[in-house]
RNA sequence: GCGGGUGUAGCUCAGUAGGUUAGAGCGCCAGCUUGUGGUGCUGGAUGUCGCCGGUUCGAAUCCGGUCACUCGCCCCA
């Protein structure tokens, strides 16, 4: 075990496991973009402001987790400092820069973005201090229609991914601004009254954020939780109605969901529609793509009264999950054998290449070693290139699986190997 | 941040009443086979036993600390 090690949290990825991740990443851009949505890259690091407000100077994210420091005026030459922080999350940067860039004068906007993001917490499995995350994120329609879409989307997603009878949605509301108001207090009053019951967790919850009361894992807080008010007793009608309307949207279009009123959001800035998709695979770490609806918070980091509603996946989560990330390539290995055979495996390996394949050249080693690489590599076909077979102009094309071997003109080598992979250039 | 578990070869793991050069399987390398593979046989290399310190004549083994991973809590994707 070496001495250098990554910092804690951090980690290499490579092999398989990066393999599983492009797949969730290229899953999602191919998804996404079927439902109109559109690349937005926001930095890695925001003004510590652009963060702290929306999600909250009281929640953990703030207070404890965040990869916060001080810019060196001087050394960067700028004014005076800046206060800055590594994404702990996407909503708060995409909002930020669709507020930048005026882009109100496009609603509704729909963006997928994806890449790391960083909270310091204590590292297990399915949870990183640098993790990755899909995001996607639909501006400016305060309709429930949107909800519906984009949960939908969601769960093709999912589904693609073949995740589809892994992972259950679970489904909540917050209500408006007024209910979520109302309800908080509701439970404030509650709990309050039985504050010696409570555990000490709760205690603190009570303070910072009471909803969380409610997914409370302790047994005892379980037990007051079951005679704690539900939010649908605090609902307005204009919430009521707004929630009936996305989970008729779902049975319209066959999306399943569990409707849990315990299930509540992290962040401050949610309302109305909150959902997870949860397994139970990935122990402690079962929420695997999450997100809701966050009406107020454009209009909070200083843009124009926007609604907004979107939601981020856990790559790593979904790519574990998901098992994808074996190697399918099926590269075709050149092996020329002589000085002159040498520079013609050149010439060979790029016309392959220009026709779509995946092209390796291996010069070391007698035959024997060659084709035992090119069997680990799981290699389909070798070409094999001799000096004779040079001044003859042909190679011998060896068909990996089935053994057979020919002699193949070099003008017809693309073609025969592209009809046997299917390969169309 | 809190509590529990683990840490021996590239991988999976044996190995503790403390005792010569620390083991297996898989993998890797070489040979049997001077330009024809997957099986087989033979041989070979590799470890500061996570790190630091302590106890001891002697530590992979006991003790303390530390780091990393892991399970649960917290939080959350």
């Amino acid at each position: 075990m070496s001495k250098l090690q990554p910092a804690r949290g951090t980690r290499d990825i490579y092999g398989d496991e990066a393999r599983g991740m492009r797949a969730v990443v290229d899953t999602f851009q191919r998804v996404a973009g079927s439902y109109g949505f559109e690349e937005l890259a926001t930095p890695i690091f925001e003004f510590t402001e652009v963060y702290k407000r929306p999600l909250g100077e009281t929640s953990d994210i703030v207070s404890k987790e965040m990869y916060s420091f001080e810019s060196s005026a001087r050394e960067s030459g700028d004014k005076e400092a800046e206060q800055l922080t590594l994404r702990p999350e996407f909503t708060a940067g995409v909002c930020r820069a669709f507020i930048s860039n005026g882009m109100q004068q496009h609603l509704p906007c729909r963006f997928m973005s994806w890449g790391p993001a960083f909270r310091r917490e204590r590292p297990q499995k399915g949870r990183y201090r640098q993790f990755h995350q899909i995001n996607a994120e639909l501006l400016g329609q305060d309709a429930p229609e949107a909800d519906v879409d984009i949960i939908a989307m969601a769960w093709r997603l999912l589904r693609e991914l073949g995740l589809g009878d892994k992972v259950v949605l679970h489904l909540n509301t917050l209500g408006d601004k007024e209910s979520r108001a109302a309800y908080r207090n509701a439970l404030v009053d509650y709990f309050g009254a039985h504050r010696d019951q409570l555990s000490e967790d709760s205690l603190r919850r009570l303070e910072s954020n009471p909803l969380r009361i409610l997914d409370s894992k302790d047994d005892a807080d379980k037990a007051l939780v079951a005679g704690a008010p539900l939010m649908s007793d605090c609902m307005n009608e204009d919430s009521k109605a707004f929630f009936e309307a996305v989970k008729t949207g779902l049975e319209t279009i066959g999306v399943p969901y569990r409707h849990d009123e315990r299930l509540v959001r992290g962040m401050d800035y949610y309302c109305h529609t909150a959902f997870e998709f949860i397994t139970t695979e990935l122990g402690a770490q079962g929420t695997v793509l999450a997100g809701g609806r966050y009406d107020g918070l454009v209009e909070q980091l200083g843009g124009p009264p926007t609604p907004g509603i979107g939601w981020a996946g856990g790559i790593e989560r979904l790519a574990m999950l998901s098992g994808a990330g074996t190697s399918t390539l099926r590269p075709v290995i050149i092996m020329p054998m002589g000085d002159v055979a040498m520079q013609k495996a050149f010439e060979v390996a790029e016309t392959l290449r220009a026709a779509n394949h995946t092209v390796l050249t291996d010069r070391s080693g007698n035959l024997k070693k060659r084709l035992n690489r090119a069997n680990k590599s799981n290699a389909r076909f070798a070409v094999i290139i001799g000096d004779n077979e040079v001044t003859e102009g042909v190679a011998a094309l060896k068909d990996l699986d089935t053994g057979t071997q020919n002699d193949v003109k070099f003008e017809q080598l693309v073609t025969i190997i592209s009809s046997a992979t299917g390969e169309t250039s």
